[in-house]
DNA sequence: TGACACGATCGAAACGTTTAGATTAGCGTT
DNA sequence: AACGCTAATCTAAACGTTTCGATCGTGTCA
């Protein structure tokens, strides 16, 4: 700026004034200093600028795993949220690990960004610090975080995992198998507890050794089926809490020579762009990817135009059971139906 | 700094050796120093760092579809690896469109980042005039450009369709639909060619009525096999160039009613995690994301280690056949096969 | 004891902006 | 002709670091 203000043979406070249009420069100058930023090629630093300002035009987004379909939908929506409202995102995934999260959450920080979204990861104690401190509004998406009272965005879990249990339970299912990962993640509690709740309603025993942990991975809900296929009373149906882990269910079943519907019903959370392509067409609870990150995205540009004080805002939105073909109804109920 | 400094009773100049360790200070000091970081609770401002030392310790990285599975592996890869080296991602999403890509790039070196990932868009001639005059590395991931001499990653792509086409055709095709995207880009200019080679190759006449050209979507896949297959001379096999036009060849045919591979054969560019566990398996050449990612990340902290001078590097990687179920052998050699 | 080297610390400039406040010129009023 | 007003422009400080060179004790050696 400094090269362009002594081309054009003024100072830099009207070259600034120019460029931001924050005073009236004559259009003479304007003119000469045009004529100079294009000679120089002259791009304003936005670091200086950042310095100066106070604010970075640039928020941080972190997701436990990018690769997760889900919460790819929810990153490219709320880029492209961002990116219309002419903020840059940063992205870091948290690899649903705590330290790392904490890490990456220290460097968005440093970095001056205006504002977080958090897909959190975890225990939220260690959030919740950071949080406090960091004087920035923060999101937090997918996952609630006791104690830490934010903005947040999130799905009825526990209703939406209950519809769908309720509906492998109509269809005669009695044995339901669950596979979930560590329920110190609100999604994770709540699913289970959409599970439980049905069950109950229905009037069912809950079997504890239906139920199975993993750590939201593929080969866990690979290990976790095949303990359930291999056991003497095995579930007429698998429902997986997520994604990733229900294709372990699929990989499992097939390689332990059952097929799925036929031998065994398979219903998971979280829908994908393929459901409906290949067979079996897996039945999903489909989530509101679009609306979720959009209203994510809303919650923080809120905030960041200016309106810092209101109280926190829970949104809840709701899933919706995407049936297919990969659940088949069961004893007199299937008896009925191909009559 | 200032205030850790007036606490601490020294001078800024002295916190900063101390927090850089740039210089020896004594233990007093130190201890001095340290309690008042942690009663003050300081953060270092990483921008005015950024403005002092001119390096962000941030790389931009635009890609045109986060949602295409190929590039969220890559981009997970590559934030991966800048993690480790300490830095952070600006991710883009340039939606194949020329004018937005643009504005991406511009915005990210508005930002001064560090250096630039891109999978680049449409012509080159516009990416040619930014790169040049962005005094930072770029280097050029999956698509080539001309005129860009600058490091880049791509895949052997006419070889890798080559092998693929070539394959269909040893199952006894003849007529094999292609689906691709606008050729301004290198890959589907280079997948093209391997198609038609591989046609040339066994001597098979290449029919442009089975080339149809798509805009990358899954719409396009649609459109275009709902074409082909309409016609009254329709192929027995269809290789799509790219995976989301895949999906719309999958519901094509489901849509008018056949089925594959029992009436048409089906194999794309891309394979996807699902692959092999639905049906049918598609049959896909796979990209050796982790290496691309790994690659290009490699190729740009090299540059950004310092290594500025070194010419620019072209690493071609090759591409691996996955061949599942869903082309089926033709005619006599389906009766040898099936005998 | 004086000169000197060395280690620890500090002062101040610099990075490239923005902006409050000062200055200047031009012009209409009285 | 002196005055005040407005519009255009400029000067200089500030944002929070890093770093060069200066300063100041302290201990060593001749």
């Amino acid at each position: 700026m400094l090269h362009v203000a002594e081309a054009a043979r003024v100072s830099v406070a009207t070259v600034s004034a120019l460029i931001n249009g924050t005073a009236t420069v004559s259009p003479e100058l304007s003119q000469r200093i045009e004529q100079a930023i294009r000679d120089i090629g002259y791009k304003r630093n936005a670091i200086a600028r950042s310095l100066k300002m106070g604010t970075t035009r640039t928020i941080g987004l972190t997701v436990p795993h990018i690769t997760n379909p889900f919460f790819t939908d929810v990153v490219s929506v709320i880029q492209q949220a961002f990116d219309r409202a002419g903020y840059a995102v940063m992205l870091c995934c948290t690899d649903e690990d705590l330290n790392t999260q904490d890490d990456q959450i220290r460097l968005l920080l440093d970095r001056m960004v205006d504002g977080l979204i958090v897909a959190r990861v975890g225990d939220g104690a260690i959030l919740k610090g950071i949080v406090d401190d960091a004087n920035v509004p923060v999101v937090l998406l997918d996952r609630i975080c006791e104690g830490v009272d934010t903005d947040t965005v999130v799905l009825d879990n526990q209703r939406a995992v209950f519809d769908a249990i309720t509906y492998l339970i109509n269809l005669g299912h009695r044995r339901i198998g669950y596979i979930t990962g560590t329920s110190d993640i609100s999604p994770m509690h709540d699913r289970m507890a959409g599970y439980r709740e049905a069950l109950h309603a229905a009037g069912l025993p809950i079997a504890e050794e239906l139920i199975r942990f993993g750590n939201f991975h593929e080969i866990d809900g690979y290990n976790a089926t095949m303990q359930m296929l291999s056991s003497h009373d095995r579930p007429s149906a698998i429902f997986s809490a997520n994604n990733p882990m229900v294709i372990g269910t699929m990989k499992a079943i097939r390689d332990i020579g059952l097929s799925c519907p036929e031998d065994i019903s398979v219903a998971c959370f979280d829908d994908f762009p393929w459901s409906d392509v290949f067979q079996p067409q897996l039945t999903t609870v489909a989530q509101p990817v679009q609306a979720i990150g959009e209203q994510a995205a809303n919650l923080l540009l809120d905030r960041l135009a200016g309106n810092r004080d209101a109280p926190p805002r829970k949104l809840v939105l709701k899933g919706r059971l995407m049936i297919r073909n990969s659940c088949r109804p069961l004893g007199a109920i299937a008896q009925s139906v191909s009559a």
